[in-house]
RNA sequence: GCGGUUGUGGCGGAAUGGUAGACGCGGGGGUCUCAAACACCCUUUCCUCACGGAGUGUCGGUUCGAGUCCGACCAGCCGCACCA
């Protein structure tokens, strides 16, 4: 007997698909459009089983759409600038650009023998000139539109290697390469004004029904509006020109609890002192050493400087406060200067408890009265308190009240105003980096900050350039950076910053609906494909990219690069899970771990026989070896069973764990449907009785598999499918309706494993290519059963069934119940209290 | 630290507030075979000979009925603005 061959019948469909041109997206005003799209991969230069789960998923949703009529466009590209390839060039030599080209003509040599629809002819990768030169053209069209200015940031700063480090290149404070403590430094940089939107993006989210809740819940924290007062303490004893020390609060409710003002170590008046007291200066440059990350800042242990100077309480001039510089205390937000209620924020009285400043409570729970506290009183804001030290509205009130009454009351005082603020920072673009898309602006002597006049573009990066030293050689360039200035025609300099990679990716999706167009987007065909229908990616995603995204689609439309209709661009959004593998670990002779890939490893030991740790599944990565390479698979099982396998088992969103024996039992049941195929397909039966029941059961699947897939329910869209090859495989009924049946089933397995669907197919006299057959529609009359079984429950507990006709009554069905055995027996004689009859559903009898 | 999220048999998981454990893996038993591999069939939450009882991270609540809703807690994972 012949067996299925995967490796041969693979390629063959591949090419067949190539030869019909199925994939390739055709705009077709006549019907309707799907743009599916799944987040494109940094080119690494290996696939991994994430990108398999990731691709097979757009996959999937891109070949039904296709079957179910609509213009599928399913595009795959590269997200190519960023620092690997500069660190590849670092350690190994080699020029960036060699490195990334080579490494997507690998990655692209890994993907195509997944089989995925997709349409290659609009690939493109972000280090293209062709599109970082029309990326350039937008930020030029931004700069015009005021999206974009130069104010001062913190970088980290590496002072051995003359460099600026990354937040991930900062580890425990020192830099990953020379280890020495990494220090704060001042840049110009340039911002996109992404906190003009912060409101709109905020409300839009509102319209995202489409988008997971947690991912519109992140965001909307992550923007972080908040209502406030904001006002001035005069000060005390401060240097001149700081006689009033602007503080923001979101307690305004909490001001007779003040017990210190604080303010960052960035702050103008933190910079002051620091300039004239040496011990100021200490404290501020220790602040400056952990890393600039919100992360770090939190997690370090909360100081506090003393100035000595002190600012007069609003409401009693007597009432003196200290003024502290602490590290937890951000520039970036509010006024960069807080007052500290130790009784109602937990890191306030840490700070107060610590440096003994007093704890005094305003509102006590209601009912209660005022004790000494042994932590702060953090109530929701939602929930009614006892003011005990509050000037404003009733004493007993939520504190969202509380807040709105000392707004309007300070408001009416004179002391300060409500104010509207929000965490979303601007959007920091510049890095001082070679591999990535160069801002197309030029510093003029006579004419300052000029952009690059547009007929100039691409400004393209120089080839010449050497990684044997730190630092940006675009920096260290002979020529590079001269240049004319397009105003002035004087001798110019080039910006030497390049974009955040985040620039990059925040319009690929809408390159792709017109990639060779001399402008960033072709009005029509962006009309046509966009918005994005369904967008697929890693819930790591969830807040930076998906954001930046949205204000660029924004800031697109604002200099006429998309239409309205694309305000927002996604959708629908999935987020997917991980790919996971347990970690096998043993231990050097100098006790250090040593990792070991799963290939090497059978039934808990080594190949000599040397037992590994079994450490439970992680997120696949090189450093712990527990990933496996989706071309193994490939090599070994096909790449239907590597698809099949991802999209089983577990839901999407959620993690996946990869294992051997799953795989085969992937493996394993991919041959048993070609065997079926096979042998239905030669099959000679007779029409009998069993047809009709296998007629309901194929409608049965075809419901329940669409509804799968439609649902991003692809596992379970998978348990129907061997739920229904379990139910062919023994059926009895005659060859021309097992015939259809097996058809059926190739079509309902065609997007998870199109190859073998194929085979199957055309096995079964299939005409054309089932990638290009209509997606079946079950017939509604063998959806329908007239018996249903009912579970009985005593008190809630399942005690007996009774099958009844579909339409029965109530009162039938009650009489029915209290006959039961089990009933019987429950109820003793008695009568029951309560008889729940759910129609089609349960029966509940309480005793 | 802050924000988000997840938790169900030996394992991955299924379950519009209505039969907990679909489907798959693994295990056990069997058929086929000289034997094995492959394949096929039966069985498999736990305790109990059985009757029956217990059971969805922990504790409490709402309900005729809770894996599902509410509150508190515990553990894991994701993000934290220069990783992509």
């Amino acid at each position: 007997m012949s067996r299925y061959d995967p490796a041969a019948t693979e390629s063959r469909w591949q090419a067949a698909w190539d030869a019909a041109g199925v994939f390739t997206a055709r705009h077709d005003p006549a019907r309707p459009k799907y743009y599916v799209l799944e987040m494109f991969p940094y080119p690494s230069g290996r696939i991994h089983m994430g990108h398999v789960r990731n691709y097979t998923m757009g996959d999937v949703v891109a070949r039904q759409k296709a079957a179910a009529g609509y213009s599928v466009l399913h595009p795959m590209g590269w997200d190519a600038f960023g620092m690997p390839a500069e660190n590849a060039a670092m350690e190994r030599g080699g020029h960036p650009k060699d490195w990334t080209y080579g490494n997507i003509a690998d990655m692209r040599a890994q993907m195509k023998p997944l089989g995925l629809s997709i349409d290659w002819s609009r690939e493109f990768a972000t280090c293209d000139p062709e599109y970082y030169g029309q990326q350039q053209a937008m930020f030029i069209d931004m700069m015009e539109a005021g999206l974009v200015y130069r104010k001062n940031a913190v970088v980290n700063w590496d002072p051995v290697d003359m460099t600026v480090l990354a937040n991930e290149q900062v580890i425990d404070g020192k830099g990953w390469r020379s280890g020495a403590p990494v220090v704060r430094r001042e840049l110009t940089q340039w911002f996109f004004r992404i906190s003009d939107y912060a409101g709109e993006l905020l409300e839009a989210l509102d319209t995202l029904k489409d988008w997971p809740e947690k991912v519109r819940l992140m965001q909307a924290n992550w923007i972080g509006k908040s209502r406030g007062l904001q006002f001035a303490f005069s000060t005390a004893g401060a240097p001149e020109g700081f006689d009033r020390l602007e503080v923001y609060t979101t307690r305004p409710d909490t001001l007779m609890g003040a017990s210190f003002a604080a303010i960052s170590p960035d702050h103008p008046l933190a910079r002051h002192l620091e300039r004239h007291d040496a011990e100021v200066a200490e404290f501020v440059a220790e602040c400056r050493r952990v890393g600039t990350s919100e992360e770090a800042l939190e997690k370090a242990e909360k100081k506090g400087f003393d100035t000595g100077i002190r600012v007069r309480h609003p409401f009693d001039t007597a009432w003196e406060l200290p003024v502290y510089i602490a590290n937890f205390i951000l520039m970036d937000y509010g006024t960069g200067a807080i007052f500290g209620c130790p009784a109602h924020d937990q890191r306030d009285f840490e700070f107060a408890t610590k440096y003994g400043l007093p704890i005094r409570p305003v509102f006590v729970p209601e009912g209660a009265e005022e004790t000494e506290l042994a932590e702060a009183f953090v109530p929701m804001k939602s929930e009614r308190v006892h003011y005990i030290r509050g000037f404003a509205g009733a004493e007993v009130q939520t504190g969202e009240e509380g807040v709105a009454a000392a707004i309007d009351f300070c408001e009416s005082q004179g002391v300060g105003r409500g104010v509207t603020n929000y965490r979303l920072r601007d959007w920091g673009i510049s890095r001082q980096r070679y591999w990535g898309c160069p801002i197309p602006v030029i510093h003029c002597e006579t004419c300052g900050v000029v952009p690059e006049a547009k007929e100039n573009l691409p400004v393209r990066l120089p080839d010449d350039v050497s990684f044997d030293v730190p630092g940006n050689p675009l920096d260290r360039h002979p020529t590079w950076r001269d240049c004319t200035c397009p105003k002035c025609g004087a001798k110019g300099r080039r910006e030497t910053d390049t974009m955040d990679t985040f620039v990059d990716s925040s319009w690929y999706y809408a390159r792709f609906t017109a990639p060779r167009a001399a402008t960033p987007t072709d009005a029509e065909e962006a009309d046509y494909w966009m918005n994005v229908d369904q967008y697929i990616g890693g819930i790591e995603h969830a807040i930076l990219h998906l954001l930046y995204s949205r204000f660029f689609a924004r800031a697109m439309q604002k200099t006429g690069h998309l239409p309205a209709k694309a305000i927002e661009p996604f959708n629908a959004l999935f987020t997917q899970g991980m790919v996971t593998h347990e970690i096998y670990l043993t231990r050097d002779a100098a006790g250090r771990p040593v990792y070991h890939l799963p290939e090497d490893v059978t039934d808990g030991k080594l190949a000599d026989g040397t037992p590994v740790k079994i450490i439970p599944s992680a997120k696949m990565s090189k450093s712990k070896k527990n990933v496996v390479d989706p071309m193994n698979i490939i090599r070994q099982f096909g790449a239907d069973t590597a698809r099949w396998f991802v999209m089983s088992d577990s839901p999407p969103e959620r993690d996946v764990e990869w294992t051997a024996s799953g795989a085969e039992a992937a493996s394993k049941h991919l041959h048993r449907v070609w065997r079926l195929a096979d042998e239905i397909s030669r099959a000679d039966g007779e029409a009998n009785a069993e047809d009709g029941a296998l007629d309901k059961a194929t409608a049965r699947a075809i419901a329940e598999v669409t509804q799968g897939v439609e649902g991003f329910a692809f596992n379970k869209a998978i348990a129907k499918l061997y739920e229904f090859t379990n139910t062919l495989s023994r059926s009895g009924a005659g060859a021309a309706a097992k015939k259809r049946a097996m058809r059926t089933m190739a079509q309902l397995m065609s997007p998870m494993v199109p190859h073998l669907a194929e085979e199957v197919w055309s096995m079964l006299g299939g005409e054309g290519l089932v990638a290009q057959a209509a997606w079946p529609k079950a017939d509604p009359a063998l959806l329908v059963d007239d018996t249903v079984t009912l579970p009985i429950q005593v008190n809630g507990k399942r005690r007996g069934e009774i099958t009844v006709p579909k339409e029965m009554a109530a009162s039938e069905v009650e009489k029915l119940v209290l006959a039961d055995e089990a009933v019987q027996r429950a109820l003793g004689g008695a009568a029951p209290k309560k008889l729940i009859v759910v129609p089609g559903r349960i029966v509940n009898v309480v005793i």
